[in-house]
RNA sequence: GCCGCCUUAGCUCAGUCGGUCAGAGCGUCUCACUCGUAAUGAGAAGGUCAUCGGUUCGAUUCCGAUAGGCGGCUCCA
């Protein structure tokens, strides 16, 4: 009879004893429960107590209860895909965010319509109820009942090996010991299928409620460009089928916001192939909105302390060469040009040439500016502001969109002050990049710290613990979440980044500040302390925006094309209810402009209602209609975006209206 | 860079199992209509079916290469 502690679904604590051989699916007979907690571990339902254990149920419409769920449906996947094609071997299938997948190497790639007869046959083995059993083996055990899976073999022979710091990822063999799980037929008990891994799952198939197949790709084994590429599947699966809807809906959704879709259905800029891959081009929409998103920021900057600077695109080589970016990051860059090589009559090198990059970073030449001439301490912080325009040769497969381009620019500044400044330095830092973000309409954020990787990285571990320790000061001053990133520092400082959630919960990397040991040494900074001594400046590097490009989408996606009114390309339509109104209106959008409004008047020979669709369908926040009602009145008639209309307002109220939510900067 | 898929009018997309198959809607232009809160009607223009090469009596359709795009993987200092 052993003595156990069960915790309710009410979170309550109840000391019980139960009969030897009693089961966790017995404590839980809620069908919503799919595993257990014990002692913090998770279990399967099948799992049986132990004296001293303390149980909970984990519900199906948990994180975790979700997690080993997507899990289950990945393994049901598997013996799907292995039905249909029996010589397909089983790479790893684990949950993943929304969802699961499952990596086999087949002879060739899956095609939709092999997807759609893999998730009916998963639909067959969902309804055929198979129990998920576990079972202990040995490794030698193991290695017989796999031998014709290659690739978990493998993964028997690394749990040898590695440390158990390295597999913990790795659902197979992750585990303490090896356990290989058995799907049962739910009437025979017959063995329908298995697989190699440390589970746990849900008591059986037909506790998966709704699932679908997303779509297939190539994923390199193990995550390496070096290894074969398996075929990997994707899937989601969830709760309830309600849940599995609200997800597609949000794929979708997600989808109507997609910056590249918006970009050019609301004219705002496009990739025009003669240019070049991730090369964009603003039109006059986007324009707008870009340099009202500048405008604003550069405002903002001159108030905080920031100088202006501006650097040019290319450099020699000479620069990367001190900077060290040509070591270690010349993969990045776009080749150089080659210049000003002379030759001879038979072609006999005369004079040899100069390397010229395009530049894929600011830092270098603003650290030119800093040791353009002597520092004083009284100078510092110096803090040097640019937009500066970068050109980084990125991988043909990862260009996308504005998000990521080949050539972008960075609102990017770098400050210089002494090491006691520091602190205060950042603290104000922080504040000023998140107020700022607040004020483009973005409020919900939480930090990341990146530190040392210990085995890639210059500087002492007295700086490093010092930058860390000053960022992680100023980070929990905020008042955010603050999440660690161990070892994600790039080798030269220390970083903290600022993760934004828009207004469909995707999180964005934001800002970056990242303290810089390394390019103050390498460009020899220097500035003249008070004692007449030369000492060696901090360096901090930091983008708030990341890239104007990047952050332009992620706004555009944020606000899904409806910006509030200070960032809209067109701020009011006038729209006329006959010919007769045009001028009228013309006069109204004299005013407005004279206040700054950028409005535009629709004196087409559409119909009223079609100007209202378009105007609609470009999101512009108000437009104004007028009509001999309204000319009578000296009024105008508004109608918002959300369909709502305001009639016989005058003139001078209509505009003060318009103007107060631009310098508001609210959304309407 | 790797794997798979895709590329037909400015946009979104039909279509051809190789033979009057170059199509639609939106957009553009013209004309008529002058209208009070999400599509007025009629007409016109617009494509060497991404590019180059091959197979074939014949290719937009089949094959190959190239470019660009999409979804992943790797990468994102």
């Amino acid at each position: 009879m052993p003595q156990i502690t069960v915790r309710d679904q009410d979170g309550n604590l109840e000391e019980r004893s139960v009969p030897d051989g009693s089961t966790a699916a017995e404590l839980f007979p809620d069908r919503s429960v799919v595993v257990a907690r014990v002692s913090g571990e998770l279990k399967d339902l099948s799992y049986v107590v132990a004296q001293g254990d303390t149980l909970e149920p984990v519900a199906v419409d948990s994180e975790d209860g979700r997690s080993v769920l997507r899990h289950s449906t990945a393994h049901v996947l598997a013996q799907a895909v292995q039905q249909l094609f029996p010589e397909a071997k089983l790479g790893i299938g684990p949950p993943i965010r929304d969802g699961f997948y499952y990596d086999f190497d087949v002879a060739r790639p899956f095609t939709p319509d092999d997807l759609a007869s893999i998730e009916k046959r998963m639909q067959e083995i969902v309804k055929s109820g198979q129990r998920f059993s576990r079972r202990v083996v040995s490794e030698d055990e193991a290695r017989a009942e796999l031998a014709d899976q290659p690739y978990k073999l493998e993964l028997i022979g690394l749990k040898g090996g590695a440390s158990a710091d390295e597999l913990g990822d790795i659902m197979e063999v992750g585990g303490a010991e090896l356990t290989i799980y058995d799907n049962l037929d739910s009437k025979t008990g017959e063995r329908s299928w298995c697989d190699l891994c440390r589970g746990p799952h849900v008591p059986t198939t037909r506790v998966i409620p709704a699932f679908k197949l997303m779509r297939s790709a190539a994923a390199y084994w193990r995550g390496s460009e070096k290894n074969p590429m398996l075929q990997r599947i994707y899937g989601t699966a969830w709760e309830s089928r309600d849940a599995l809807k609200a997800h597609l809906a949000f794929l979708e959704e997600a989808e109507k916001r997609d910056h590249r879709r918006l970009g050019t259905e609301l004219d705002l800029f496009s990739f025009p192939d003669e240019i070049g891959s991730g090369l964009a081009v603003f039109h006059p929409k986007g324009g707008v909105v870009r340099r009202a998103m500048e405008d604003y920021s550069r405002q903002q900057h001159e108030r905080a302390g920031y100088e202006f600077v501006n650097t040019p695109h290319l450099t020699k080589g000479t620069l990367y060469e001190i900077s060290g970016h040509l070591d270690w990051y010349s993969e990045g860059m776009y080749p150089p040009m080659e210049l000003d090589a002379e030759y001879d009559a038979t072609g006999a090198l005369k004079r040899a040439g100069q390397k010229y990059y395009m530049k894929p970073m600011n830092c270098p030449m603003h650290n030119l500016i800093f040791s353009a001439r002597g520092r004083s301490y009284r100078e510092l912080p110096l803090r040097l502001f640019e937009f500066g325009t970068v050109y980084r040769y990125e991988k043909s497969g990862v260009v996308h969109g504005l998000t990521r381009a080949r050539g972008f620019t960075q609102d990017d500044a770098h400050i210089y002050c002494t090491v006691d400044q520091m602190p205060g330095e950042l603290d104000s830092l922080l504040t000023f990049v998140l107020d700022l973000l607040r004020d483009y309409g973005l409020d919900d954020f939480y930090l990341e710290l990146s530190t040392k990787d210990p085995v890639k990285f210059v500087g002492s571990d007295d700086d490093w613990d010092r930058a860390t320790e000053t960022l992680r000061a100023a980070a929990e001053r905020q008042g955010l979440g603050l999440v660690m990133d161990p070892g994600g520092a790039a080798f030269y400082g220390p970083k903290i980044s600022v993760q934004a959630k828009d207004a469909i919960g995707r999180t964005w990397q934001m800002s970056t500040i990242q303290v810089d040991f390394n390019l103050p040494e390498r460009f020899e900074l220097e500035y003249t302390a008070a004692d007449g001594t030369r000492q060696r400046p901090v360096m901090i590097h930091r983008a708030l925006f990341g890239s104007i490009e990047r952050f332009f989408a992620v706004l555009l996606e944020h606000y899904a094309g409806a910006f509030p009114t200070w960032l809209a390309p067109v701020q009011v339509v006038g729209i006329p209810i006959t010919d007769g109104h045009v001028d009228y209106l013309q006069d109204v959008a004299r005013e407005l402009r004279a206040a700054g409004i950028r409005i535009e008047v629709d004196s087409s020979d559409d119909r009223m209602q079609k100007k209202i669709r378009n105007a609609q369908k470009q999101k512009v926040p108000y437009m104004l209609i007028a009509g001999d009602e309204d000319v009578a009145n000296g009024a105008v008639s508004f109608r918002y975006r959300d369909g709502t209309q305001k009639n016989g307002v005058p003139i001078a109220e209509a505009i003060a209206e318009v103007v107060d939510s631009v310098v508001r900067r609210v959304q309407v």
